[in-house]
DNA sequence: GCAGTGTTTAGAATAGTTCTAAACTTCTTG
DNA sequence: CAAGAAGTTTAGAACTATTCTAAACACTGC
């Protein structure tokens, strides 16, 4: 037995979000097992493949309201393609440049000194390290 | 007079690209004056507004080969579209959020501690810090 | 000048994503 | 639990950024 019991439609319903077959099909997708880096198309494959079929039309609105409700991070690391990560917390990535593979690393051990101050009149929202590596 | 003699045909021949009418053009407003971060469509606006309008065609095709020949470096922040950036040396960048805006900083500065080691069978190949800002 | 090869171009094609509007599901209230 | 309201799903069309196609054109070296 999982440690934390996932119920899919309170956490759904939590986030604001009814707990639709499809939304809960694809929140267990997501959600259960580690974290994971998806495509929406990668997304739809999977859930194709599943008992509970889903339009892909509904796995990009899903995508982007689970992004809204800070359940998912987007992450823009190549042309043409966003990723959906479900690890929300502070972390970077490699990204394996010649399969488009990324991978998490926490970032309480990454120190980042001597950045200078923001433009006038703005406000750091977030620090975005990519390390991009090759076989 | 500028410090450097911007000889255009010379520099497109030094890096193995036959100085047409379009590609003299596309560098001038390129690398004439500071660095800049151009868009495909925003390039192409500014040099149909030229005496030698250029098809967008030919300004992905001419951005593609001098990112290609090392001229430029393609910087992806935001979903949909790609910023081409004339400063091809170590650096980092601000990314405002609301006005989709690119803006260097030197990257001699800033120091980045405790990366983790590269995945099995993989190198670095170029870390890249993008810092979100927000007004 | 003349090949010969590389380049440009308009327009078609493609890929990822969003939109539309009709059918359907979930929720609330009585 | 029935009925209505509000939210969701869907197929397919639409849209945006980018690439492709293939025919006209322009550089280059002789
Ligand atoms: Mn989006
Ligand atoms: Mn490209
Ligand atoms: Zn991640
Ligand atoms: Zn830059």
């Amino acid at each position: 037995m999982p440690a934390t019991s996932p119920d899919f439609p309170a956490r759904l319903r939590a986030a604001g979000l009814r707990p639709t077959r499809q939304r809960v099909a694809l929140a267990r997708l997501l959600f259960e097992g580690g974290p994971r880096h998806v495509t929406a198309e990668g997304l739809h494959v999977e859930v194709k493949a599943s008992r509970m079929p889903v339009s892909l039309a509904t796995v990009y609105n899903a995508l982007n309201q689970f992004r809204d409700a800070g359940l998912l991070r987007e992450v823009v690391v190549a042309p043409g393609r966003s990723y959906f990560d479900t690890n929300t917390g502070h972390h970077h990535h490699f990204f394996i440049e010649p399969d488009g593979e990324l991978h998490d690393f926490p970032s309480d051990k990454v120190t980042i000194a001597g950045l200078p101050t923001p433009p006038k009149g703005t406000r750091v929202a977030r620090v975005d390290v990519i390390v991009r590596v090759r076989r």
